[in-house]
Parts: C-alpha cells; sequence; structure tokens
RNA sequence: GCGCUCUUAGUAUAGUGGUUAGAAUCUCGGGUUUCCAACCCGAGGAGCCGGGUUCGAUCCCCGGAGGGCGCACCA
C-alpha cells in the first residue's frame, strides 16, 4: 500500500485515531463549527495545558476561571457588542452580502462612514440609489449581524457567551489587585472556552463558533513597560520577526531578530511587550514546533483590533492551510480598564510605584493563546510518512513525532508473541507495574509485533517495550525509540526510573 | 450567506432504477509467527436527513444538513 496524499492521510488520521472528530453531533449530521475531541486528542490537549501551566507557575502567573456568560454591559463597555455587530447590506434579489460601512467608504472615500448611524448609511444608499454590485438591484435596510452569540438568563435579560475570555478576566481587576497586594506587575491567565457566530466556519478546528483560550494577562504601569526587570535576561533572545513594513515590501520570510534590536530599531516600542513576544515563543517552541515554521507577523495599524496599540501574530506555517496564527500578542493599553472603570463606576487608578499619589490605570499587555489551532499545527506539522526498509521490502510508516512530554501514550508493552501464556503474563505485569508508577502505558497484544509498533507510532507513542523469550530467562526486555525505530535492552526492574529519566532529559 | 461541487462500513473507496451493495484497509474470534502493517480460517460493519417521481430510489427530481473550492466574512 503506497500512501499517495500526505494530507488526506492526515486528515484521515486525525479522525481514524481519535484526535478529533465532527462537526458534532456527528449521528445527526453536524452543526458547522463545532468539533470534539477523542480519547488522543484530549490527552494531547491536557498535556498541553498541564506543560503551560507549569511553565507559567515558574513565569510567576496566577490563574482564574470566569464565567462564560455575561451581561450585555459588560460587552457595551468592552466595546465588543459595537464591534461585533456589523451593518451588513443583504440584496434582496441575489441575496449577495455585504459589509455597509466598507462598501460605503469604498463607495464613498472622502466621507467618513465609521461612526456613522443605520439611518444616516441608509439616507446615503437611498439618496445615491446605491445598489448591489453584482446584479444592480436597489439596496434597502441595513441588517445587523451579531457575531456574539446572544441567549437569555432568568426571565428575559439578555446576555452574550463571552467571544474572548480576555475581557472576563479584566472584571476581575480590583479582585486582583488586592490579591496581589499591588505588587505590579500582576499576572494572571485564563484557560476556557470562547464563543463566535462565525458567518461560514471553515478550516477545521481552525475557525469553531466554540474554541478554547488561553490568555495571559500583565497588568503593567507605563513605566515599568519600558523598564521592565525581567527584560533584561531575555533581551539576546533571537525571534522570527516579520514587521508590517516588511509585509509592505512583499516579504513573507521573517528575519531572525534579537529583541534588543528589534528595541534599538524601533520594530518594537516596549521592553515588556518585548518580553511577552518572547514568553509566547518561548511557551511554542517548548510544545515542539520545529523552528523554522514559526514566524511573529505584525499587524498593519489597519488590521489591529480596536483595542489594539501594537500586534503580532505568532504564526505556525501548514500543508494544509499556510501560516496559521495560533497566538496573538497585543498591547491592549489601558483602553479595557478605562472602559470598564466608566461603565462600572470604578475607580481603577492604582498608585504603583514607589509615590503613593503618582496613580494610574494599569496598561494591559496580553498573550493569547488558541489551544485547538495549537493542536491542530502541532499534529500536521509533526505528521510523517517515512519510507523504511525492512529486511524484505522497502514500505511506509505514518509516525507522529510528539514530544515525550505530549505524546498519549507514554510507552506501550507488547508480547512478542500472544499465545505464550508466560510472555503475555510478564508484558502484563510490567504495564501494570508501570501505570502504578504512574507512567502513561498502554498494553495491547493484538497483532504481530510489527503492527503493534506502527499502531504507536500513528499516535506518537515515544517507546514501546517488547517481552519476549529471552525476557523469562534474564529479566530484560527491549525497548524501541519510535523515531530511530532503534531497539536496546534494558533490565525489568529498572524500566521505571530508565523511562522517568528519559522524559526529564 | 451566495455560486460551483461533493456526501456509500471506523478510514479511504467501487458500482447499480430491480435477488444478498463489491473489493481494500479496519475491528473481533481462532490458527501460525522468536521484533517492524506477513500469512491462513471464520465473523462484523455502509449509500447524510426529509419529501417527490416510480410497481420499486443508494442511484432521478426538490428541499435541508455537512464537507471542499471561489466570493464575502474572519474584532
Amino acid at each position: 500500500m503506497k500512501i499517495e496524499d500526505k494530507i488526506e492521510t492526515f486528515n484521515s488520521l486525525i479522525k481514524r485515531r481519535g484526535f478529533i472528530w465532527g462537526p458534532s453531533p456527528e449521528i445527526y449530521g453536524g452543526l458547522s463549527g463545532f468539533y470534539s475531541y477523542g480519547p488522543a486528542g484530549m490527552a494531547l490537549k491536557n498535556n498541553i495545558l498541564s506543560i503551560f501551566r507549569r511553565e507559567l507557575r515558574y513565569f510567576g502567573f496566577g490563574e482564574v476561571e470566569c464565567p462564560t456568560i455575561m451581561p450585555e454591559i459588560v460587552w457595551k463597555a468592552s466595546g465588543h457588542l459595537e464591534r461585533f455587530i456589523d451593518p451588513i447590506l443583504k440584496c434582496s434579489k441575489c441575496a449577495n452580502l455585504l459589509r455597509a460601512d466598507k462598501f460605503l467608504q469604498e463607495m464613498f472615500p472622502d466621507r467618513m462612514i465609521d461612526g456613522m448611524s443605520y439611518e444616516k448609511m441608509e439616507q446615503l444608499i437611498l439618496d445615491n440609489k446605491i445598489s448591489c454590485p453584482k446584479c444592480d438591484t436597489l439596496f434597502g435596510k441595513i441588517e445587523e449581524y451579531n457575531l456574539m452569540l446572544k441567549t437569555q438568563v432568568g426571565a428575559g435579560n439578555t446576555v452574550y457567551m463571552r467571544p474572548e475570555t480576555a475581557t472576563t478576566t479584566y472584571l476581575l481587576f480590583n479582585r486582583l489587585d488586592q490579591d496581589a497586594r499591588k505588587q505590579y506587575p500582576i499576572r494572571v491567565f485564563q484557560y476556557g472556552k470562547a464563543y463566535r457566530n462565525e458567518i461560514s466556519p471553515r478550516q477545521h478546528v481552525l475557525r469553531m463558533r466554540a474554541f478554547d483560550q488561553f490568555e495571559l494577562q500583565f497588568f503593567i504601569s507605563k513605566e515599568q513597560e519600558m523598564q521592565f526587570e525581567d527584560y533584561e535576561d531575555i533581551k539576546d533572545a533571537v525571534l522570527p520577526l516579520l514587521d508590517w513594513k516588511m509585509q509592505d515590501d512583499n516579504l513573507s520570510e521573517p528575519k531572525m531578530t534579537s529583541l534588543h534590536e528589534a528595541i534599538s530599531n524601533g520594530t518594537l516600542k516596549k521592553p515588556a511587550f518585548a518580553y511577552c513576544m518572547y514568553l509566547g515563543y518561548y511557551l511554542t517552541k517548548i510544545l515542539g514546533f520545529t523552528e523554522d515554521s514559526i514566524r511573529f507577523r505584525q499587524h498593519s495599524p489597519n488590521e489591529r483590533a480596536h483595542y489594539a496599540d501594537d500586534a503580532w501574530d505568532l504564526e505556525i506555517e501548514t500543508n494544509q492551510f499556510g501560516w496559521v496564527e495560533i497566538c496573538g500578542i497585543h498591547d491592549r493599553t489601558d483602553y479595557d480598564l478605562k472602559c470598564h472603570g466608566k461603565f462600572a463606576n470604578e475607580n481603577f487608578e492604582i498608585a504603583m510605584g514607589s509615590d503613593p499619589k503618582n496613580k494610574e490605570i494599569p496598561q494591559i499587555l496580553e498573550i493569547a493563546f488558541g489551544p485547538d489551532r495549537i493542536i491542530y499545527t502541532l499534529l500536521e506539522t509533526l505528521f510523517e510518512v517515512e519510507e523504511i526498509k525492512t529486511k524484505t521490502k522497502v514500505d511506509q510508516r505514518i509516525v507522529l513525532k510528539l514530544g515525550l512530554e505530549l505524546a498519549p501514550n507514554t510507552v506501550a508493552v507488547f508480547p512478542l508473541k500472544k499465545n505464550e501464556e508466560r510472555i503475555k503474563t510478564l508484558a502484563k505485569n510490567i504495564h501494570k507495574k508501570l501505570i502504578e508508577n504512574r507512567i502513561n502505558s498502554f498494553y495491547d497484544e493484538k497483532g504481530a509485533i510489527g503492527k503493534l509498533y506502527r499502531r504507536q507510532d500513528e499516535l506518537g507513542t515515544p517507546f514501546c517495550i517488547t517481552v519476549d523469550f529471552q525476557s523469562l530467562e534474564d529479566e530484560t526486555v527491549t525497548i524501541r525509540y519510535r523515531d530511530s525505530m532503534n531497539q536496546e535492552r534494558i533490565n525489568i526492574p529498572e524500566i521505571s526510573d530508565f523511562l522517568k529519566k528519559k522524559i526529564n532529559q
């Protein structure tokens, strides 16, 4: 069997081996934009999350969790209600759909459309007899498309599913300020679901309507942004940067740039923001993404979100979908706290320095990961179809080169022969010992030894242990390495320690 | 959301207006096998949903859902 199309093979692998299924619910035909994780996918996700949590502890972050539903006032204050509801023009004849404001801006480049009321836009359309560019039918009323999912709580209270976790974190600000005893910068992150009513979700889990976010926040003073202690430790780090000027020159390859170089030539303005870039890069690299598949792409000023002063996407190059954003690093300034302070009638001005009289609203720097995108891009970039030579033929194998801590199974244990009771019993006992040592071991005996190895290759299991006849004599087994397919013999009582040592290397 | 196109076992597919929808792989049971998807025996599993035309529809028609591509959308 020759494996022809790598992308097809990959797409079927993630279904076949229980990584990602959908659109869910499959037995009812599916709802576009919603996917489920199978056991392997969920194991991978949990492994990623525990690495992130462990590392963020090291970087001084605390974790919070907030409700996914928030009242209307929150989104009015954050600006999402205004920005996430788009005015659209729908052609009554050909059903062509257009963003009303963008379309009108194109028609009337000299007029200020942004901020114009719907009535005024409609008047403009009427006065100038604006018609559908496709079929020339006259446009009528402006309709709304709401990118936020709306529902009701209690007796008709209109509420919204959060379109990002970040805003819900900001609502805890005065609690966090107390909790951290005003030791700025405050570092906190939140992991959880966010919801967006995409018009047409596509590209598998890359654009879902319900998706995970893992968002880190710095609450920081303006002074600290420019004189950031931790920056000194990492300023020599070299990152693949593609700023918007390079993009304007039609470049797509990033330039390896050290952070202090980026700061001194003005590509990056704030050392604290540079530190965020580093942190995003660090967390990405630690998952095993290869260096040449990563780049930071800066948003051009008109691409930026309503709250952002500077924004960079950390992107991964995939076969199927090109460069995919897995993380966004945003300088949100004091925008969010200013808005919420105003709407909630709270005073968020804090004395963050030594002078208690010098109060200011903290700045916010954000590092926002999309775990679903991490999982998809990680699987896709680490997936390989390899040629291998056996004694008799040249064969192929499918292998996921997942990091040792990420693989759903750390080790699999097999009996070389399934109908030899003594070998089977010993293999089962070894598996049991590993499980008791809380090592993620998997026992399998269904199939010839080669098939057992290949099955684990597909799941990314880094180690396989095989019990053979010699094991019965001298208390040793073979351990087979996923990437090299090499084997060596090790002592049975030392397996757990051997694996733990390998993992912590 | 629009246009084009597609939808058959877990996966990837073949074929057909009419007996029991075929092969691969897969899964399970058994045999064989002393290290890389071997082999043998046996078994299991499928035409997206709803309506119409027809004596009869998986196949033709209509509608819906979902996927792919293009447009639009993607703070």
